[in-house]
RNA sequence: GGCGGGUUGGCGGAGAGGUUACGCAGCGGAUUGCAAAUCCGUGAAGACCGGUUCGAUUCCGGUACCCGCCUCCA
């Protein structure tokens, strides 16, 4: 069996990774607050875990693995957006919902097994804030509820810190009822026109944390395997699962292996509303950027190190995957051939995009591998490289990667010109068979002036492209002297 | 102030204490009516200073610069 290894935040190092039950591996990965639409850092995480969840299930098997994200849909930021919009918050959060599955299914990110949304575990919630206060992890004060952070020793490891120089250091101002600055919020009191669920404590809603320790807790049990999200989460919102976790389950060991990816930047800035560089997954889809490609980019730099999205590197993905899926295209590739070849037993991924997998998720190194594929062979000679493809999740659908690769006419987009060009290509075949090049060139120039991109292909077919720069008018002086 | 990450060839980006990463661009060649694509080959690196070692870009220490978190932003 291969050996996964990868970086714990926990112990900060590099470790094999093993299950506490291989017939049932689980991770939490924790999901978005729905108040709009999924920012390009967002997906990050998500791109992760699914490469993981991936390789995981290819080595443990595809029934053996349970794979949690949440979406956090009782929030502050929720009740401010609905409060601007006039809008009920469950407008907002369905909404929400639905766009982060469009974005996130764009991006080719399996579907995890549960996604529990955290207003319907606020009974869990309350319980394990009665544990907690029952265990004398948690006090009540002025309506509130607040995690007591002198109370657990442990307090700050994960992170890397200790409670005394966050005081030191501390910017934020203290309420008067906590009894150390660091203590956070578990339960707080709502308003009249606030969401809000009765309580011990009286009509209220839960702080940020408890979610999650609550919905990992239900749907994994308290010992699970692996719990991750961006490192700008590990402290506090990490931190303070694990204290609230540890401390209502004292038996169990909370997650074993803490995985987190590094920041997302744009063209070597921060993403940021102030700097006009802010942008949705869907900002990107919308432009024409293919979901593929955002994924490609994000694999391509290795998810501790922080990830730089450029236009650059936008083309050089999109360049790379159109000549993967052509020359699949022409080796045959289609859903009912992916499904002869898995039945005929040849469907395997290359091992050294495998081991490259295993070692921490090394995804550059495995698109490395997959350069090392020489292309061209037979739909079974490729089969370990379109397995590769596959269990990098670039490949949603083996019937769409023509209208991707941009083969032929008619196999791609709606555009009303296509047909027009098509004829043109046409004409150009006609004037080469009957050796006329100069006329041949002729089509393919007024072509490229008109931003169509052609390409020949081997017994005098073609391709073609319309570029960027697409524009139909020129189309129309076509023909002419 | 505290904590963490980074610094690799023109650009992007990995692994490994000693042997070619890889991609893009460049150069040479094959192929092609010409292009494009593809294929083969090729030059180019490891912020700075010190230490450990037979040998370090890879380990350790320090310096510089960049970035993030500590403010319910993944």
């Amino acid at each position: 069996m291969v050996e996964i290894r990868l970086t714990n935040t926990r112990t900060r190092r590099k470790e094999a990774f093993t299950p506490i039950d291989p017939r049932n591996v689980r991770l939490y990965l924790c999901g978005p607050t729905v108040y709009d639409r999924a920012h390009l850092g967002n997906a990050r995480p998500v791109l992760v875990f699914d490469v993981l969840v991936r390789l995981l299930r290819h080595v443990y098997g595809a029934d053996h693995v349970t794979y949690v994200r949440n979406f956090t849909d009782v929030d502050d930021k929720i009740n401010a957006r609905a409060a601007a919009t006039g809008r009920t918050i469950r407008e907002i959060t369905e909404e929400t919902v639905a766009w982060y599955h469009q974005d996130m299914d764009a991006l080719g990110a399996a579907r995890p097994d549960h996604e529990p949304r955290a207003t319907e575990y606020i009974v869990q919630m309350v319980a394990m804030i009665e544990t907690l206060i029952a265990n004398g992890n948690a006090y009540e004060a002025e309506g509130h509820v607040l995690f007591d952070v002198r109370s657990f020793p442990e307090y700050g490891r994960l992170s890397g810190r200790s409670v005394d120089d966050m005081i030191a250091g501390a910017r934020v101002e203290v309420a008067p009822f906590k009894r150390d600055p660091m203590d956070f919020v578990l339960w707080k009191p709502s308003e009249a026109d606030q969401p809000g669920w009765d309580s011990p404590w009286g009509r209220g809603r839960p702080g940020w944390h408890i979610e999650c320790s609550a919905m990992s807790a239900a749907l994994l049990g308290p010992s699970f395997d692996i719990h991750g999200g961006g490192i700008d989460l590990q402290f506090p919102h990490h931190e303070n699962e694990v204290a609230q976790s540890c401390c209502a389950h004292p038996e169990a060991g909370f997650a074993n292996v803490w995985l987190h990816n590094e920041m997302l930047q744009v063209e070597g800035k921060k993403m940021s509303k102030s700097l006009g560089n802010f942008f949705t997954v869907r900002d990107l889809l919308d432009k024409g950027v293919p979901g593929e490609v955002i994924r490609f980019v994000m694999l391509s730099t290795h998810y501790r190190k922080p990830m730089d999205w450029t236009e650059t590197k936008a083309k050089e993905a999109e360049r790379h995957l159109e000549n993967w899926f052509f020359a699949l295209v022409q080796a045959g590739y289609s859903k009912s051939m992916v499904e002869t070849l898995k039945n005929g037993g040849v469907w395997r991924p290359l091992d050294a995009v495998v081991n490259a997998l295993a070692n921490d998720l090394n995804t550059p190194g495995a698109i490395a591998a997959l350069h090392d594929v020489t292309l061209g062979g037979s739909a079974v000679q490729s089969a370990p490289f379109a397995a590769s493809l596959e269990m990098l999740g670039f490949v949603p659908d083996w019937d769409e990667i023509g209208s991707f690769a941009r083969v032929g006419v008619g196999s791609v987009g709606e555009h009303p010109a296509r047909d027009r060009v098509a004829a043109l290509l046409l004409d150009r075949q006609e004037a080469k068979r009957v050796k006329n090049f100069q006329k041949a060139d002729e089509i393919r120039n007024h072509l490229q002036r008109a931003g169509v991109e052609v390409r020949d292909t081997p017994g005098g077919g073609w391709t073609f492209e319309l570029g960027p720069d697409f524009d139909e008018a020129v189309l129309d002086d076509l023909g002419r002297p």
